[in-house]
DNA sequence: CGGATGATTGATATATCTCAAGAGTAGTGG
DNA sequence: CCACTACTCTTGAGATATATCAATCATCCG
């Protein structure tokens, strides 16, 4: 049985809130509810590239690594953001759940037919893109020209403001859960696992944040934090 | 007096691309040709959000920096390539000329109104918009996981393909003239001007390329330099 | 409780940065 | 045309942040 949009979660803050119920009924009739686990691959890079998505609830990672297995993370996906590459035939970067997750899934040729259909749609699709563009860039910043403790305090400050729980209350002692290990946090910001480990291990030891469990942290001196994330 | 689109050098390669003639001569009674020296600043950081632009002659730098000055380039803007952030109302980086350069140049608000009423306009922004974020996410590999001759590499093997004279002959021998000083090469890679001259001159000693002048690069071995540009 | 996985901590190595000097290169004016 | 000056680039020596290698310590799960 089809759940119907009009009871999606993300129906108003996902690529649907630029149609109309009739417009997303038409479209909705191509698209399929997927349920992901953790660490499940959803796209390859350079695998034939089929799906275009929005993401219903999870955290997914995009990432990209050199042939020796280097890794690099390009891009983290929340709930409500668009995940896929229309009008290109294959994909540039690997999409895994880092937690269990699910999708509203369309192929890729009625996802861009739906795009020439509702103009609408591909306006928010392209003002979401320059803002991904936009952020992307912010964040080479960050990988050429950070330090390590630049690089950890700006993931923290980044990672919060997504995730806390109370985000329209106080500005400190939130607390959130993590959904990277720490090794996928170091392909985050270019580092290893152990600087990244040690800078928040520092982090702590400075009375700026807690570590409750090793994948919870607890902003406790957001200016402090800050601070260190713009200057060394 | 006003010069016709119809002789524009980049017409067919620019967004423009996807106007009719009629539709082009309407937009462009709202444009004019810009003349920038080299080093001049298009584009302020944080700055109000003014113009749109199309790249007709020149190469053009996107940047950001910390707030103690450290640098890191973003993005390079040949002929054809579109300047400028439509639905922002502020600018997230710096657009300097690298070299004495033209542009075609729009109020933000009648680019926005030309993307809403030509639809082909905005569609081919989209694509390159997310060509353009694959370009950068591939970048971000570069800045975060590859040495500092890797960096090198890549970035003589990248320059190459856009500059080089004859793009369609032989792929070895080519020569160009590099838009960019030590200083900026070193702000585009995540490194600094004494490691890129370091880089340089032990590619240099490999045979690997020839530096004629200090501004020009000559790929000597194409493969060579590939092979050093993915793997250490 | 035991084994596996992931995180922390320590000791050492090394790539890259920093500081400093010298060598090209280009522009200027006599 | 030739100094003279001002840059920019290259090269060298030494410092340092981060990586690497290795061990211990948590945490999770059967």
């Amino acid at each position: 049985m089809r759940r119907a949009c009009s009871e999606c979660g993300v129906r108003d803050q996902a690529l649907c809130a630029s149609l109309t119920d009739d417009q997303l009924a038409v479209l909705s009739r191509a698209g399929r509810r997927r349920y992901v686990a953790k660490g499940e691959s959803v796209i390859w890079a350079g695998d034939e590239n089929m799906i275009c998505a929005n993401v219903v609830a999870g955290v997914f990672k995009l990432s990209t690594s050199t042939a020796d297995g280097r890794e690099q993370i390009v891009g983290l996906l929340y709930p409500a953001d668009f995940l896929g590459r229309p009008y290109a035939p294959s994909s540039n970067y690997t999409v895994d759940a880092l937690t269990d997750a699910e999708l509203c899934v369309f192929p890729r040729k009625h996802f861009e037919q739906a795009l020439h259909d509702y103009e609408e749609l591909e306006r928010l699709l392209l003002q979401r893109t320059l803002d991904e563009l936009d952020n992307t860039r912010e964040w080479m910043l960050l990988l050429g020209r950070k330090t390590a403790e630049e690089k950890v305090a700006s993931f923290i400050v980044q990672m919060s403001r997504r995730l806390a729980k109370g985000r329209c209350g106080a500005s400190t002692g939130e607390e959130f859960l993590l959904p990277l290990s720490r090794t996928q946090v170091a392909d985050v910001l270019g580092l290893t696992i152990e600087t990244v480990s040690r800078q928040m291990t520092r982090l702590k030891s400075a009375g700026v944040i807690d570590l409750p469990t090793t994948r919870s942290i607890r902003v406790l001196d957001r200016p402090a934090l800050s601070a260190r994330a713009e200057h060394a």
